[in-house]
DNA sequence: ATATGCTATATTGTCAACCATCTATATTAT
DNA sequence: ATAATATAGATGGTTGACAATATAGCATAT
């Protein structure tokens, strides 16, 4: 749980928990109104929490219409996946390119607290974490388009991978798939640390399924 | 001049505009009730502006502490034009195996309105309508991801681009360039569509010059 | 002169109440 | 059943106020 500076922050990490864990469901409405009651807020913060999530494409925003969740399709799946890579591909080359000392400590500490809330099935809190593994490999880059590409695409997976974030993989496979990628990096070795960003991605897609559209079930639906 | 549905929006374009044509520099603060009052709008709005633009990579917002124009430098430049090439190239890609009729006649009126903008010397007008003409190419596609990309790709070029946006190319030069990327839509034939593609990147980036930061200047600096 | 800490001020962050405007749904008339 | 019309509900936008914070400027100490 990470402390926000902002209350539009707060209440967006909120939602989009809340989206990844199916509460909200795709096609589920979220009213400014209700979104802003239920964290103590008022309507201005709560618009611009749905603002930074339509960004991160978790919702649908119309003018006068509101807000909905993204239905994700199979075609949307395999999208995602494939330009994910893409992104991550030009990422860790150019971080294996620099290899920074200061930031392969700080992913193998985050590979190494994936493991931890890994074992403590933690499923938010290691979501968070991989998270923040990918990004920081792209603020490695010091690209700052790059970083923002990125930004549209991880939260997109998280709603894919949520509903099956333990599956596949021990808390060990786990962490050693991200200290290849790790590794690599620290050893300056281009084409072994895309090679490890093929696998990584690879082993924890095999089984990707689409979270169908079902029926409102939250007390932000109507 | 686009005639946006929300106020944000038409704020968002004055101030998109006023970045491109280099009347907000890069370092230039901009302050939400300037902004507000000079399109005759409240502060709500003009907030949320400020976040569109800082989305599009123009501005960086810090928490209270306000946003200010983006410096940016040449590596900046060649990450930009680089990440364009590639989401551009997948883009067209799948332009072309769609191969829509209506998107293939949307796609050759535009290239046709870039010449009369052209002809009139309308930099913003033409501007406008190139990125029109990319993003078309990219919602053919239906990746909805993809379109974010690109979306956080654009405006971004338009800084760089704005300053020689007439230089290197003829009214007919430029159109016949855009053509052949329809062409090869029309035709299916996405080898030639990226050929064509990389083409017109090459033609108009050969001497794109980074824009340094000058010494405040506009109204809204302070 | 430089560095440090404090104060003052401007700006952002947030709230609340209110009205305008539009969308979508329900209703009515044909 | 269909089309036109009301109605309700939500969003878009305004105003004014206050709280929280960062920054610049000033005083002080080194």
């Amino acid at each position: 749980m990470t402390t926000s500076t902002t209350t539009a922050d707060r209440i967006a990490d909120h939602l989009r928990s809340q989206i990844a864990a199916g509460q909200l469901a795709g096609g589920d409405r979220v009213k400014e109104r209700d979104v802003a009651q239920l964290l103590g807020a008022s309507r201005g913060p709560a618009r611009e929490a749905l603002r930074i999530l339509e960004r991160e494409g978790l919702l649908e925003i119309r003018p006068y219409s509101g807000a909905r969740v993204v239905r994700i399709g199979k075609t949307e799946v395999a999208e995602i996946v494939t330009l994910r890579r893409q992104v991550e591909y030009f990422a860790i080359g150019n971080a294996a390119l620099s290899s920074d000392p200061k930031v392969v400590a700080e992913l193998k500490d985050l590979a190494a607290q994936m493991r931890e809330a890994h074992r403590a099935r933690e499923a938010m809190k290691l979501i968070d974490l991989d998270l923040k593994f990918h990004l920081r490999i792209c603020e490695a880059s010091g690209h700052s388009t790059l970083i923002a590409m990125m930004r549209t695409l991880l939260p997109r997976l998280t709603i894919l991978w949520y509903p099956q974030v333990f599956k596949g993989h021990t808390p060990e496979s786990f962490e050693e798939s991200h200290l290849k990628m790790v590794r690599a990096i620290e050893n300056r070795d281009v084409a072994e640390a895309i090679h490890a960003t093929d696998q990584h991605i690879e082993n924890f897609t095999f089984d990707l399924e689409l979270r169908l559209a079902k029926p409102p079930s939250s007390m932000l639906a109507s």
